[in-house]
DNA sequence: CCTTTGATGTCAGTGACTGACATCGGTCCG
DNA sequence: CGGACCGATGTCAGTCACTGACATCAAAGG
């Protein structure tokens, strides 16, 4: 038997989540969440570097999958496509998920501080899907413009994927939104 | 005789970017920024809601250029040209500034948490922006889509402006970039 | 059996930020 | 003129996010 309960880590997201959701980001404090996982503050900033950290837990995983996904495209696509499918594999790994993304946007939506984290987790997407570009030989400032375009389509698919009732499909969503900006970036 | 010295902002302002160059956010203390502008540190807290926001006090008034040169743009031109107007706009408020712009970069580009403020403005920005195309009759995503584009090709434009020495024009950056993205969005 | 290791706890700080209240020139009104 | 009021600032005490230093102790390994 081990001398700690396991899975700390995933105790104090779930904790962080339910108490965010129950009485808000700013109205709960770290010692808080702490103890409802069954450790202590201490203990926290040990697993997250910030009281907003431990919602992005995902994040990393998520940029992986972009990377690889651009990365493994065919040579031929063009820059915008090889984003486009990387869009299309996140969609997947949300869709399944739409109870506790929903959970988690709600509580997000509601403080600024935590638009904030989820700006900067945008901007690491998109510089990292630049320079996954790079590396497929796409200049400057193709790369970064086609990845700042790319996550822009993300967002807005994916606010409207979280507005809904959650009947419409994310990919189709993101299908749709690519089509509206090339028909707006051309001045349609 | 006034009671006090005038222009407590605006000594607070300087004195903040003068201490952020100098030794690093992190390493000023709100305190000390107060002390340099002859003033306490409670009195900071009146005049900004925090350590950050000292550095964007501009940012008000950017977004009211842009909305403004959005609404007066000719009823016939396309979304994306009159967002194009607007990048143009700001970037003749910002070309005779250089060197304080540069400064005030340097300093976010040094530390995260400016990073995610400065994100925040643009997110905020493009909210604008899409509210006022909303209300020049474009429908959504396309108003949507078109303000983030706008943006992406400002924060790009921008970025490259600040890093040269200065003798290229910010708003042929600004053509240049979004030129590169109607071509990407097409998939050149 | 003893040593080491790793996850956790304890404790004492620092600094951002807030609310309540005090201060005191300037201004306005009677 | 004189007192009431006002508004920018100061003072003070408090909360909470976050950090560094050190202690604890079951478990793993030799």
């Amino acid at each position: 038997m081990s001398r700690w309960e396991p899975n700390a880590r995933g105790r104090l997201e779930q904790a962080a989540l339910e108490l965010y959701s129950e009485r808000g980001y700013e109205q709960t404090t770290v010692a808080e969440i702490a103890k409802r996982a069954g450790l202590t503050e201490r203990t926290f900033f040990r697993y997250f570097p910030d009281k907003r950290e431990v919602l992005f837990a995902g994040a990393g995983t998520l940029q992986e999958l972009f990377v690889d996904t651009v990365t493994e495209a065919p040579v031929a696509a063009a820059p915008i496509d090889a984003v486009a499918a990387a869009l299309d594999a996140a969609a997947a790994q949300f869709q399944g998920r739409f109870d506790r993304v929903r959970r988690r946007q709600a509580v997000i939506a509601a403080n600024a501080e935590l638009q904030e984290r989820e700006l900067i987790k945008f901007a690491s997407l998109s510089t990292a899907l630049s320079d996954t570009l790079r590396r497929r030989g796409v200049g400057e400032p193709a790369a970064s413009l086609t990845a700042e375009a790319g996550i822009a389509v993300f967002k807005i698919a994916f606010e409207r994927w979280v507005e809904q009732s959650g009947d419409q499909d994310f990919a189709h969503l993101i299908r749709e939104s690519l089509a509206e900006l090339k028909a707006v970036a051309t001045g349609a």
